[in-house]
Parts: C-alpha cells; sequence; structure tokens
DNA sequence: AGTAAAAATGGACGGTGTCAATTTTGAGTC
DNA sequence: GACTCAAAATTGACACCGTCCATTTTTACT
C-alpha cells in the first residue's frame, strides 16, 4: 500500500542508502553507523543486516552511488564538442564543484579502508569516470612524447590532489568560495602547457 | 632503576607515542587503539588519558612526528646546492619513498578527522616540510608568469594526489616497486616543462 | 491453505572512548 | 625524616558501536 510502513515495505535498502547520504553529508564518515542509520529510517537496529551484511558493504554502495552520480554531473556539464584544453578543464571543474559541493561524499569515495576494493559495482563506476578522461584525451590525438595514459594520471593526480588539499584545509585560507576555481584553472592551466 | 617498570616510569608519553605508531605501520589507522596501546604498552587502559585527553590528540601528536620525520627525510635527501628541477625532483621523490615505506603514517598525516587541526605543533611541522618546497622555488628565482605560490601548490597538489592514488590503489597494476618512480618522475617533469 | 524463504525484531557479546572516584607514587617543604 | 600535595596509574562504570543469534512476522509460491 503506496509508502506506508509496512513490516516488508519493500524498499528499505534504498531508504538506508538515503538515509545514510543524508548522514553523510551532515556529519561526516564517522558519523555514519548502521544503528544510526537505522533509528532514522525507523527500524530495528539489526534490519539492515539484511540489506548489507557489512558497514564495509554500505559504505561500498555509497561510494559507487557517489561514482556514479559524478558520472552524470561530467556527462551533463562536458560537451564531448570541446577542445582538448576546454574539456579537461571542465573535467576538473566538475570534479571540483562536486568536492567542494559534497566534501564528506568525496572523501568516502577515496577511503579505501572504509570500502570493498573488489567489489565489481564500485570498480565499474570508478573506471566509468576515469575512462570519460582516457576518452577526451584520446579523441584529440596529439602527437606528443607522453603517452595517454601518462597523461591521464598527471591530470587526475593534479585535480584529485588539489581537490584533497583543499578539502581539508591544507592549502592557505585562501580562495575558499566555490567560484574561486581561479587557483585551480591555472595549475591545470600550467601542467597542460608542458602535457600538450 | 634503569628501564624496569615503575608505577611513574616517567617516559610512558614516549613509549606511549612509539606503540602507536608501531600499531599504526602493522594494522592501520582503524588498528590504533586507546585501548590497544595501552595493553601493549602495559598499562590500564585510562592511563594514556593522563599524557593524551583524546584520542584525537594522540593522533595528534602522532602525525605531527610524522611530519618532523618527514622534515629530517628532506633536509638529509635532498641538498639545498642542486639546481630548480633536481631540487623538486629530489622533494617528490623522497615523498613517494616516504609513503610508500609507511603508507599508514602518510595516510594518518592528511586525516584530519583524526587530528586536531588547530594544534600549533602540528601546524608548524606541516608548515615547515612546505616553506621547504617554497624555498627551494623562490632560491632559484625564474622569472616566470606564475607566481611562488601558484607553483608551490601546483606541485604539491600533484606530488600528493598521485601518491594518494598509488596508496590506496587507485592507479592500474603497473609500477609497484618504490624504484619505479619513472612514472613520478616523468609526470614531474611534465608539469615542471609547463612550470618553468 | 500450507509451506518455505525472506525480512524485521529484540537480546546478547565483546569491543571501543571517555569519565569519575580511588589508590599509589614522587617531589618539595617544614 | 615526616608531611603535604599534585601528578600518575588503577579499577569501575557508562553509553555507544558492529555483529551475531534465536525468534517472530510477513510475503511469495505451490
Amino acid at each position: 500500500m503506496s509508502q506506508s510502513i509496512k513490516y516488508h515495505h519493500g524498499n528499505l535498502k534504498a531508504e538506508l542508502v538515503s538515509a545514510a547520504l543524508a548522514l553523510l553529508d551532515e556529519q561526516g564518515i564517522e558519523g555514519v553507523g548502521i544503528r544510526q542509520i537505522a533509528r532514522r529510517v525507523g527500524v530495528a537496529h539489526s534490519a539492515p543486516a539484511n540489506h548489507f551484511k557489512n558497514k564495509q558493504a554500505l559504505f561500498t554502495a555509497l561510494a559507487t552511488q557517489c561514482f556514479a552520480d559524478l558520472n552524470c554531473l561530467l556527462d551533463e556539464q562536458v560537451s564531448p564538442a570541446l577542445d582538448l584544453s576546454a574539456a579537461v578543464h571542465g573535467i576538473c571543474q566538475c570534479l571540483l564543484n562536486y568536492a567542494l559541493t559534497s566534501p564528506h561524499r568525496y572523501s568516502l569515495m577515496w577511503r579505501k579502508d572504509c570500502v570493498d576494493t573488489q567489489n565489481a559495482e564500485l570498480d565499474a563506476a570508478m573506471e566509468t569516470v576515469y575512462q570519460k578522461l582516457l576518452s577526451v584525451l584520446a579523441s584529440h590525438t596529439q602527437a606528443k612524447q607522453v603517452d595517454i595514459e601518462s597523461q591521464a594520471i598527471a591530470i587526475w593526480s593534479l585535480i584529485h590532489g588539489y581537490v584533497s588539499l583543499r578539502l581539508d584545509g591544507s592549502l592557505g585560507k585562501g580562495q575558499d568560495d566555490i567560484t574561486g576555481s581561479d587557483r585551480s584553472n591555472a595549475i591545470v592551466s600550467v601542467l597542460l602547457e608542458g602535457l600538450l
């Protein structure tokens, strides 16, 4: 019967995920606990065990969802018609934006100690994002000394490092606003200059 | 009497730190717990509270120690007489080496959720390392469009990102050996090419 | 209708960090 | 050298947590 609370209400798994994401956004990774989530959804503390065998399994599902979301954002925001430089800048911009908007989600995505690194869906979701960067580089075939994979790793490292440092405040207190991606743009430009 | 276990054995704080570091190296951050450390040192579960008011305070001390260690390594391994490119490569090499040798220590250094980000000593230890990079860039004054701080952030981001990705296995399974820093060197070179 | 599997429940176990009251030790003072 | 007092270490308690278990309820299928 619609969304009334049934003993088996059928979509508890989905509700657990969404409650967990809300908790993650509000309180960070440390605030996300099985019992806490169950409490929020209004089920017994042990109910989630039927849908996620582990806390790790839950985190894995969350991270997978986050990568999928990020992938959607990339599809929306970086058109395949752009030239190389614009596309790479777009990807970086998109990543930075996502991280600043949902810092705890971004953190979780890289917390390999919370996640099942063997999980097929998570791997696929990660790989999809990474392939997006690779395909951008490949589509604009530039004859250059550096192979495409090295280029991708360089870009990936640079933006991930910059985002990580900004997220945990290791960079100076300057440019805190989302639009203040001037620094990010400048840095990416510098790298591209050496790359292309 | 020498190192026999006294009620006040005087150096328990230091012993706690070293036991914690050992535990960190062996089991990772999640394996480091107040009671576990106390057990290993052979004191009551609540003894550490006299020396560290918090688990966070303990982690802060550990991270500070790690930054100090890294700083020593930098002093040893990157001579101030080198030219710019060699110095930057040396710093990156040193960082990568430290991270691959002590992965859990490196992780802890950036786990701002485990650490008191307001702590003065930790801040100073971090700043000392960062200043080392800045001073290298400043000493070889190159007339270039990018200001020194942006250059430093770019380099810092790139190497931190690359190291982080390697540590949690997000890069392909290639080049796993410590000496296999070819990729790292290549990437840093590319960045420097655009930078200088 | 009857049965078997899935889903949700409450209770228990061992573990954690932190707090409080207590006992032991060490150093400094009369 | 006895006394004091603060620091250091002890035991115990509390509220959490993740995980397992036996039990009850619901659903789906024959």
